[in-house]
DNA sequence: TAATTACGGATATATTGTATCCATAAGGAT
DNA sequence: ATCCTTATGGATACAATATATCCGTAATTA
């Protein structure tokens, strides 16, 4: 059980995003040189966050993404649900209901599963602590981790791109 | 992502091997047909939870498993980390050292990437939820979800084939 | 008009999950 | 002793998903 590449992309695709002014964009082309990764694929994820409003895309020559809304309104969960889907992590078959000894109706089977009770309340703990995480919250981590210097570098290589 | 069916087989068998005295034992068979799952497959869930000593298995006639450890020593997380492996759910492939402008040794390198302590966090607070649930605690919920009629029927079932 | 972009569909390949089969060793019953 | 049942582990086949690429279309700018 592990999660797409995709997420990991999209996480750090929306992190730059998050560093640049909200009018520029930047186009999926720059986004792959950037992250190092096939720019073909990396589109189908920027194309999933963009049909979950969380970046807007604009066509034509001097296009390409920028964030749909601002950085503090956009969490993490946000961003992996996008790409990776809501299922639960636990897909509860009702393989209780399998027992061979057990009369019809003998217990109402409205309740859902004692076991996947369990593993979905695990999930929930895993959502809750990346929804407590915002991009706004990201970038004073990412300012605290890197010079001043690295950062500056950065916004102007991409700048320069668009 | 999603995990393994065999970590829903693995969760159910050993909440059932949990509301059995400790010294009876039950055969790969007898699980396999009272849960309504593949017995050969449902073998390999097993293995790994017999490896990871979790539950303990005999050979021959009468042979079978029984858990290994008191149901109050075992919990969700023991169960679902045997099956499912140790992982994190989130692969860090250090996308940020693909960065095209970046001068080597600008940022040391040392630290994990901003992005994975936060999806790795949230990976830790999801065994916390799990490490908090034991087979014994499961018993007690199991104990309310179901009627004593239907408990004591399948516990019935189960010892008389072992 | 030409170039560049997002977007979506179709396809191909690699990896992983699911499932089965078989050989082996060990324990219990006859 | 012999036979049956069991766990264990290896090998294999099949299905589902992840990864990746290619192409056609529409929209936008120069």
């Amino acid at each position: 059980m592990i999660l797409r590449n995709q997420v990991e992309w999209a996480l750090h695709c929306c992190a730059v995003l998050a560093g640049l002014p909200q009018d520029r964009r930047l186009s999926t082309r720059t986004l792959a040189e950037f992250h190092g990764v096939p720019k073909e694929y990396l589109s189908k994820a920027l194309q999933a966050l963009s049909q979950a409003g969380i970046v807007s895309g604009t066509l034509g020559p001097a296009g390409g993404y920028r964030l749909a809304r601002p950085a503090d309104d956009i969490t993490f969960l946000d961003i992996v649900e996008a790409v990776e889907g809501r299922r639960s992590t636990f897909a509860c078959t009702n393989i209780r209901f399998n027992n061979p000894c057990r009369q019809p109706c003998a217990d109402d089977g409205t309740k859902a599963c004692s076991v996947a009770r369990i593993m979905w309340q695990a999930d929930e703990a895993w959502r809750d602590s990346l929804r407590g995480i915002t991009l706004a919250a990201h970038a004073a981590i990412l300012a605290k981790d890197l010079s001043p210097e690295v950062l500056e570098r950065n916004r102007q290589w991409l700048l320069s791109r668009g």
